[in-house]
DNA sequence: CAGTGTGAACCTTTTCACAGCA
DNA sequence: TGCTGTGAAAAGGTTCACACTG
């Protein structure tokens, strides 16, 4: 089947497929299956080939897919033929880190500018670029077309710079400020928030102790009835 | 109806509405309803009260739920009733943040260590805490009974980051290198890659340009009819 | 009577299992 | 023969709508 509205689940993997691909292909291979693909990915096969099979019949039954081509098709489908350009907001801890970040330009994003209401800091280079003002934001936008926002604000500042990024043109922002953000329709949103990510960790952590515990005391009554 | 086996999407939702619910603590608050829940985690209240009501039933019928109690259920639910040790392996641009971030001091977590596998990195300082060989892990993980792995290596050293960790007893991982990790089951891991993130966002940024494209087409095709 | 708690309907996602093709 | 592509079944998650209660 050809495209038309892919699953948001299956847009979720595909940037997970696409590095996978690439780093198969630096090592030399031309050809992959599902499995292959399933255990890089760390899902099973069948999900790899309904995810692919989203994007059109791209492999060869009995063969497998063609690794070049698979990353060309996957590459246009995510939009990535192009480089995007991302405007870091807040250059604090994080904004300085991902400032410096090589991971973006290896993959299709090339930092456009630095961003922050400290005036203290405006002017200071961070990662090559200097650190621009909140009200050039228009400018920044106007001059980077499909410009994506990337905001690393304190919460109480987020909700203020992600409302300054759409009125400048935003239409894609991925927040780590610790907040949810309001945002009219057809603009994006993603966050990211890395206490939460914690958070959700400790209620496993917790229910796991919680099971051993179970187990060890289960093994402790099976203990005594073998007495 | 009592606990028993969240479902993961809630488990999911469940920090967010703890931080909401937190700040509306601060600001005096002592009473709320789904529907005010809702808004501040954006999104909407049937499942704001489906989410609570599998912590059990903690609200009052045409009042809503105390505020206070509704935050000590859902950091009891999360497992946040005890500050969780975490250990930061990586100490480059991240890890470097990271170690600097407070978010995680106020919502939980105390970073007992900070690790590297560069000898020339061990011994220096980052935000009060020395950076420690790799070797020293199973020592630090035996003084922190808990602890939780983040990992801020470069791709390739992940995985056996991730091993040695896991072989050191630690069975929460938060992986911000960009790769896929292979871990044992019990072993519960987290990912964030922050150019996936990037790259959603361009898929939905490019889908809206084309849109607005057909929208744009669209227009001119009806302005000539209308000649 | 306002707002929770929850069956039931609905929708999305995952998994199964196998027909069909190189 | 081996592996893709995909209907169909199952599981999981969301939304609806309303009985119920403080």
């Amino acid at each position: 089947m050809s495209a038309r509205s892919i699953p948001e689940a299956t847009v979720g993997r595909l940037p997970v497929y696409l590095r996978a691909l690439v780093e198969m292909a630096e090592n030399g291979a031309s050809t992959t299956s599902s499995e292959e693909r399933a255990a890089a990915a760390g899902v099973n096969s069948a999900k790899v080939r309904k995810d692919l099979s989203h994007l059109g019949s791209y492999g060869t039954r009995g063969v497998g897919y063609d690794v070049a081509y698979l990353i060309h098709q996957v590459r246009r489908e995510l939009g990535l033929t192009q480089d995007w350009p991302i405007v870091i907001v807040g250059v604090g801890n994080l904004g300085h880190a991902l400032a410096n970040y090589r991971g973006f330009a290896e993959r299709g994003f090339r930092t456009a500018a630095l961003v922050d209401a400290e005036p203290a800091k405006v002017g200071e280079v961070v990662g090559g670029l200097p650190i621009r003002p909140v009200d050039d934001l228009p400018e920044i936008v106007r001059a980077n077309p499909g410009a994506m926002g990337v905001i690393c604000t304190p919460a109480s500042e987020a909700q203020k710079v992600a409302d300054l990024l759409v009125a400048s043109g935003v239409r894609s922002i991925l927040n780590f400020a610790p907040v949810v953000l309001q945002a009219p329709p057809g603009v994006s949103v993603r966050k990211v928030d890395l206490a939460v990510e914690l958070q959700i960790l400790a209620f496993y952590e917790q229910r796991n102790a919680a099971l051993a515990d179970v187990k060890r005391r289960g093994r402790a009554v099976a203990d005594l009835a073998r007495v």
